[in-house]
DNA sequence: GGGCTGTATCGTCATCTGGCGATATATGGT
DNA sequence: ACCATATATCGCCAGATGACGATACAGCCC
């Protein structure tokens, strides 16, 4: 099931969340899953298991969980619990409305 | 004269300028120098000098004059010397720049 | 030169951030 | 019940950040 559909957050909270390269990272990473966490034995559908964007990070699981979490609470990616892997995804709509509060407020 | 011309800033360093709420309210408020810094004796075509922008912050001296340093370093403000003042002027090229970029990337 | 004004820089400090390993929690398999 | 796997959380530490007052530098005016 997905896990807290967070209320819509801050646009704060979600640059907050942005401000940190990591993190720009694997927002821009998930945009791929297919070529940037190959060899996935779930549907990308679902999104890409946290499993998978660690080893993508080069950095220890804590930190990478933390940095999930980071994008979840800022409602740009979405988690989706499976058993016993946990499926993150871009929030695109999410996305979409920051990019145009950017345009706005920049 | 206009004070060092920063050559082209990586994204990322504007990014991390931009991380800032204190930095993106002077940005934000540079789009309306008459109407958020009023008063100023001199034309709004040169920018909006440091004074001022201290001023409508309610933060130190010294902690506005860092965060100018921060937005000018990152190529997101141009700085214009006139005498014994400062003028600060966003540069929309760029912003536009940025927002392209973050379009892409994120 | 001397004093005044506008801005930058320095030194200090408290807080935030991001990294890690260790541990806790939850699910699945035997 | 027990062990393995997947992820989150905790405690700690080092470095970055942002605030401040004090001081330095630069330009104007007498």
């Amino acid at each position: 099931m997905t896990i807290q559909p967070p209320p819509p957050k801050s646009h704060d909270e979600a640059f907050k969340a942005l401000s940190n390269p990591v993190r720009r990272k694997i927002l821009a990473e998930l945009k791929n899953p297919e070529l940037n966490f190959p060899g996935q034995d779930h549907p990308y559908e679902w999104g890409v298991c946290a499993g998978k964007i660690e080893g993508a990070c080069g950095l220890s699981q804590s930190t990478v969980s933390a940095h999930l979490s980071v994008l979840h609470q800022a409602g740009l990616v979405t988690a989706k619990k499976c058993g016993q892997w946990i499926f993150y995804k871009r929030d695109e709509a999410a996305i979409a409305r920051l990019l145009e509060f950017l345009q706005e407020a920049l």
